[in-house]
DNA sequence: ATGTAGATTATAATGATTCTAAACTAGTGT
DNA sequence: ACACTAGTTTAGAATCATTATAATCTACAT
């Protein structure tokens, strides 16, 4: 039997009812040493393809967007035509290799701090993000 | 008489006719003092209601795309909803202020110098966009 | 066991963007 | 001035991602 004690405990806690789909969806995406980076799409595929289980578009959406409002999940936009969701919800960076479309972790020495110099009256800091494009050299 | 002729120009140049429709779109987007930060749905509603000018969805995408293509303007996504273009094409980073969803440019030295530590093998970095979010402080 | 609010689902609806193919036009050569 | 051609514009259709709908199902409190 898998252990589903800790997703269903975080689920609950947020005030979400720990329902099938929900568990699925939580053990694809926290249960895993290194982030996740996935859009809506490619979650979907791997749950038809890799994980043959039937979870409708509808409910993935609905999850990943719930999970995103709870703190689960952070939406990372790196251009028009793709919006990735990120399972590392701390403060940090990114890479976005062009060439492949990969979004890739900065650890937070990775970058040295930020200092915005300018400030508008009535107004706070609420994020920095950074993000790095990188293409292949030579 | 208004005088096109930087403009025709300027589409001349770089290999893009000078159209009555592409000169309207240089002169809404570029004969301005300060940057001009848009979505293309925006552009329309401008063209209806203020200029009352027909100029057709497609081809302000067209032109818009091919503007951007050329370097004549810089797309910059700040959320999955959202995506701007920018008359600024600069190196330079912007606040989005999340109660308005609006953009603002950030000067060169409104930022330090940003310091990435981290280097890939085979890659390079193409660009560092930073996107700082701001909201009202009450 | 029952009731009910919350979830899931297939499907329809929406909305933004792209495609299509016909009509139009700038620029070239005559 | 005229005609030709490649490039451009256009309305409307097609597409794709996302959201809404409303019927069914389920977690869980009583």
């Amino acid at each position: 039997m898998d252990d589903n004690s800790i997703f269903i405990e975080k689920l609950r806690v947020s005030g979400l009812r720990p329902t099938k789909q929900r568990l699925e969806i939580c053990k694809l995406l926290f249960d895993r040493k290194k982030t996740f980076h996935f859009s809506i799409n490619e979650l979907a595929e791997i749950f038809k393809k890799e994980r043959k289980k039937k979870i409708s578009l509808a409910t993935l959406y609905n999850t990943v967007h719930s999970f995103k409002k709870k703190g689960f999940l952070k939406e990372i936009s790196v251009n028009s035509e793709k919006s990735y969701f990120d399972t590392n919800t701390s403060n940090h960076h990114h890479f976005l290799d062009v060439n492949t479309n990969e979004l890739i972790d900065l650890k937070k020495d990775d970058v040295d701090k930020i200092r915005i110099k300018k400030i508008l009256p009535g107004k706070k800091i609420k994020s920095i993000e950074v993000l790095v494009k990188i293409e292949n050299s030579n």
